[in-house]
DNA sequence: ATACCATTCAAACGTTCGTTTTAATTTGGA
DNA sequence: TCCAAATTAAAACGAACGTTTGAATGGTAT
C-alpha cells in the first residue's frame, strides 16, 4: 500500500525552501550563505545541490513555488468575478481587488506568505538581470489577463496610459509590501497598523482606484505640446 | 601660486564614487567587488579604504552625496512655491510637482544622475537594515517638511490616512524611477517611452494627485466595522 | 637640495564563498 | 531478505572576497 502521504516525499526540498524563502528575505540572496542556509534547514550543505542543483536554481524555485499559486489564484479570481458578472465588465474597483486581495491574503498567512511577499516586492528592482526576467515569465499570463480586463472596463482609455498606470499601481503595491517593516521615510506611522490587512487592504484599492481613473488631460496636454 | 584648480583635489576619489554608482546600480552592493569598481575608476585597488575606510562606508558615501543635493532641492522648491503663494496653501499638485520634479530631472542628467536615482529607487527595500536607515536618516528633513505642506494643503485629512497615503505615492514614485529598465511585467511598454521625462512626469503627477485626493469614505468604513 | 605630507602601488593576508567528491546511510520494491 | 536507487554526511577544492601592509611616488614648503 502507499503511505507516502505519512512522509512527504519531499521533506528536506520543503524545509530548504522554507528556510531560503526566510533568509532570502532577511538578508538577500548573496547574503545568505549555503552554510547558514542548510543549518537553518536542518540539512547538510550539500543537500541544496543535490535536490536543486544550484544556489540559483533554489533561488527560482522559491519564486516558482508560490508565484504559480498566487497567480493562479488570481485568475480564478478574476474568472468567478466575470461569470458573477455575467457578461458585463467588472468595475475597476472589483479588477484591482482581485489582484491585490491575493497579495493581501498571502501576507496574513504568517507561515511562509509574509515572508515570500515581502522577499517578492524587494526582488523586482534586483540587479540581477535573470532573477528579472524570471518574475517577468512568471507573472506574464496573469498580466494579460488583469490587462484584458482592464481594457474591458476602461474602453476609453488608450492603451499607452492604461499600461501606464498598471505600471504605477503594481509599483505601489510592491513597495508597499516590500516595505511594511523597512524604511520609515515618513515618521508617524505606527508599526502595528501596518499588519492590518483589512484596513491596508481598503486604502491601497482606494488609492490605486483613484490613480486609475485618474482624469486624462493631463499626460495628454503634454503629449499635444510636444 | 594656488594652481588647485587646475588639478581638482579629490580627483580618484569623484572617479570611485562615480564608478561605484553605476556598478552598484548595475549589479548591487554585494555583487560589485572592489576590484572591479576601483579597476573601472582606474584608481588602485586599495584606494577605496584609503579615501572612504571600508566598502560599506563608500556606499554612504555615495548616497550622501547626492541624496542630500537632492531634498535641498526639494525643500528650496517648496520654499519657493510658498513663498510665491504667500501665506495661502499650497495646492496638492503643487506639492507633489516639487517632490517628483527634483527626481525626473535628475534622471534626464546622463552623467551620473539617472544612475544615482535608479540606484536609490531599488535600496529602499534592500536587506540591509544599515542601509535603509542610512537613507532614512538623509530623507528625513524633507520628509517632515512635505508632510507638512501636505498637512496645510489637505486639513481634512486624518494625519494617519495622509501618512499612509504619502506612502504609497512614494512608493509609486520609487518604483517606477528604479524600474525604468527593468522588469517589464505589463507587455506592450515601448522603452523609448521610458525616458521623455516630461510624459513620464505628467502621467505619473496626475496619478499621484489622484490617489492622493481618493474619496475617503473607503477606509473609513472599513476602520468603523472593525 | 631636503624633509614632509598625501597619495598610489604591488603584494599578500586570512576568511568565506559555492560547489564537488567520496563514502555512509536510508529507503522502497521484488 | 536483498539489491539498487535515493538521500545524507563529512571533508576538501579552488576561487574570489574585503582589507592590510610597507614601500614607492610626486608635489610643496622650508
Amino acid at each position: 500500500m502507499n503511505l507516502r502521504a505519512l512522509k512527504p516525499p519531499h521533506e528536506t526540498r520543503t524545509r530548504i525552501l522554507d528556510a531560503a524563502e526566510e533568509l532570502f528575505m532577511q538578508h538577500g540572496f548573496e547574503a545568505t550563505s549555503m552554510r547558514q542556509l542548510t543549518a537553518k534547514a536542518g540539512a547538510n550543505l550539500a543537500a541544496v545541490n543535490y535536490h536543486f542543483g544550484s544556489k540559483d536554481a533554489l533561488i527560482a524555485a522559491v519564486f516558482q513555488r508560490r508565484l504559480d499559486a498566487m497567480n493562479t489564484a488570481r485568475i480564478a479570481e478574476l474568472e468567478r468575478l466575470e461569470k458573477e458578472a455575467g457578461g458585463r465588465p467588472l468595475s475597476p474597483r472589483q479588477i484591482i481587488g482581485a489582484f491585490v486581495g491575493v497579495s493581501l491574503r498571502m501576507i496574513e498567512d504568517a507561515k511562509g506568505g509574509r515572508n515570500f511577499i515581502r522577499l517578492l516586492g524587494r526582488t523586482y528592482s534586483d540587479p540581477q538581470k535573470e532573477i528579472r526576467s524570471l518574475i517577468g515569465r512568471l507573472y506574464a499570463p496573469a498580466m494579460e489577463r488583469f490587462k484584458a480586463a482592464f481594457e474591458r472596463a476602461l474602453p476609453q482609455m488608450p492603451r499607452e496610459e492604461l499600461i501606464w498606470r498598471m505600471h504605477f499601481m503594481f509599483g505601489t503595491l510592491a513597495y508597499t509590501l516590500a516595505a511594511t517593516d523597512t524604511v520609515q521615510l515618513i515618521a508617524g506611522c505606527k508599526p502595528e497598523d501596518r499588519y492590518d490587512a483589512r484596513l491596508l487592504e481598503a486604502r491601497l484599492t482606494a488609492f490605486l482606484e483613484a490613480g486609475l481613473l485618474a482624469p486624462l488631460h493631463g499626460a495628454a496636454d503634454v503629449k499635444k505640446a510636444a
